[in-house]
Order: C-alpha cells, then structure tokens, then sequence
DNA sequence: TATAACCTTAGAGCCAACTCTAAGGTCAAT
DNA sequence: ATTGACCTTAGAGTTGGCTCTAAGGTTATA
C-alpha cells in the first residue's frame, strides 16, 4: 500500500499534472465528468488524488477517441464495476471501434483519390488549361460517396 | 460541339439533378462558390448548363475531401486557368492530402488501441471489477497524442 | 498596502458545414 | 378563388469540444 502523503491540488496545479487547461477541467466538471472533491472556504477548488486519477482515466479516454457521452458511460462504470459487465465495456468500446473504422475507410478513400490526382498532374509552373487535377473535377468521375474511388486515366 | 437546347433548371430541380438540397444550394451561393445565372422577375433562381456544371464540381471536390475554402480557390483558378499554373492546383491537392494523412495516422492510431483494449478483455458477463479495458485506461498507458501507441500487457 | 497572480461564475464565441424556421410571395391546377 | 407545392429572405439552431471574456473575489509576496 502507499501511505504517502495525499498531495491536494489546485486547479493550476491540476492543469499542469495534466496537460488539460483550467478552463476544460471546469468544462468538464460542468458536462459531469470530475469534481473536485473538496473546496476551499473562498469556493477555490481542491482535488486529491481520486479526483487526480479520475481526470487521467478521463485524458486517456479523450486520447484513445472516446468522446465525452462515451467518457460519462465508462465512468459510471468505472465508479461501479460490480454493477457492470466486461460485455458493457467492450460494447462501448466495440461502438468507438466501428466509428473509427469507417472514418477511416472514408479517409483512406480520399487519400487515394488526392494521390491520383497528384500524379495526373504535373505540378509545373505552366498554366492549369489542361490541368488533370481540373479536368478530373470537372469531369465528376472520381469517388461519389456510396461508390469506390475510381479516376480515368 | 454539343448543339442540344439548353436546360434551365430551378432550384429543386438543380437540387435533383446534384443531390445536394436546395438549402445547400442557397448557402453555396452565399458563400460565393455557385450562382444562378438568372433569375425570374419574381426572384426565382434559374440555373443554366454551366451553372450545373459548376455546382457539380463542387460537389465532387467535395467529396474529394476539399473544405468549401480549398473549393473556392479551386473555382477561382477553374474561372481563369490561363492566369493560374499546374503548380497552383497541387498546392492545395498537396496541403489536403497532408491533411487527410495526418487524420489517417492519428484514426489509425486509435484504431489500433481500441483493437488492443478488445482483443484484452473477455467481453463476457462477469462484472468489471477486473476489467483489462478499464484497466489499461486507468493505468494511462496508452497512446498519448505525441507518442506511439503502447499498451501494457 | 499594493501589486500580481491566482481563483470564481455565467455566459458568449468559435469552428465547419450545414439544417431548419418564420414569414411571406408565386404559380399551376382545380 | 382556393388549395398546395413551390419559391424567396434573413437569421437562428445544430454538432462537439473546447476557448475565452467579463466582472469580480482571494492570496502570496514585496
Ligand atoms: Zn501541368
Ligand atoms: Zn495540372
Ligand atoms: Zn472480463
Ligand atoms: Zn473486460
């Protein structure tokens, strides 16, 4: 066990260990993230090591792509774990998962069609009348949302 | 040469013809990207071929990926490609290619996290309180925004 | 005691790209 | 003449996640 001594932060204090500024460490208090567990007599905020931890758990979420409605759902797991299931979790997760994915198929889609349309075109410093990169746009042949990217040669 | 009788389309039927709705159309145009060439005496929109062919660009720079900012430069150079080089048109190919690759990396970075946390955790219906997903959040070991994706196994 | 550096709150502003509403005018068909 | 489907405008609302401001109270240091 670590009986060391429990560090009480203020706000400053807190955005620093973090990296969240003061002002997103309110916003989330405000969206019912954290709280600081205790406050001063002049209503200055106090966190200890709790509320530490829960605003780390909170920052790596953020990271990992969670968003905030996702974050309020993991901690209130989090805050109860034997009223919850491995599947509750992972089906959040799976969730985040899928969302990502087609972001990404999308993204990919287009980073191919920008390729394409950057080796069509010479990039030189003669005038863009015969510009592939034009002629492809104004051709409409490239990715349509539902269809696979496709470009004429 | 296409000698076919001109089609004159009102915003609805612009609308048809593109896919986008007619409130896009409206906010298109007051964003200066499109127009309609004429107007009826009673303030109604009318849309000629090249109109169409002008709103279709748009859409399919669109879904190329381009912002409506990137669009407008585009359309500013598609007006006037005498005044404007190959080198113009990569350029700003060039930038939202970057772009769309550095969302690439980070998605594919949480793509891979949130794979790891899944492939850790049961998923079953036993309580969380051992839960490797909430664990490994807890523990903050996994990708930060400036480093590589890691998580302890 | 004064100055600076903190802290508090409610609420506004920002970003992009729509999306929708309100209040009214137009047009074709019945 | 009256539906009802269209059209017009200015402007507000939506989304998510901050980011900042204003106006004021507190605390540490010189
Ligand atoms: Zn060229
Ligand atoms: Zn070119
Ligand atoms: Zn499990
Ligand atoms: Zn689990």
């Amino acid at each position: 066990m670590d009986f060391g001594i429990e560090k009480i932060l203020k706000i400053s204090e807190l955005s620093e260990q973090t990296g969240l500024s003061a002002h997103t460490l309110r916003y989330y208090e405000k969206h019912g993230l954290i709280n600081a567990s205790n406050r001063s007599e002049a209503g200055y905020r106090f966190y200890n090591d709790s509320d530490l931890r829960r605003v780390q758990f909170v920052k790596t979420a953020r990271n990992t792509g969670f968003s905030l409605a996702d974050i309020g759902q993991l901690l209130s797991i989090r805050v109860d774990k034997r009223s919850h299931s491995c599947q509750d979790v992972t089906d959040i997760t799976q969730k985040k998962l899928l969302e990502v994915s087609a972001k990404l198929t999308e993204l990919q889609s287009m980073q191919q069609t920008l390729e394409l349309l950057l080796e069509s075109c010479c990039g030189g410093p003669e005038n863009a009348t015969h510009c592939s990169i034009m002629e492809a746009l104004d051709a409409g042949l490239l990715r349509d949302d539902n269809k696979e990217a496709r470009i004429i040669k």
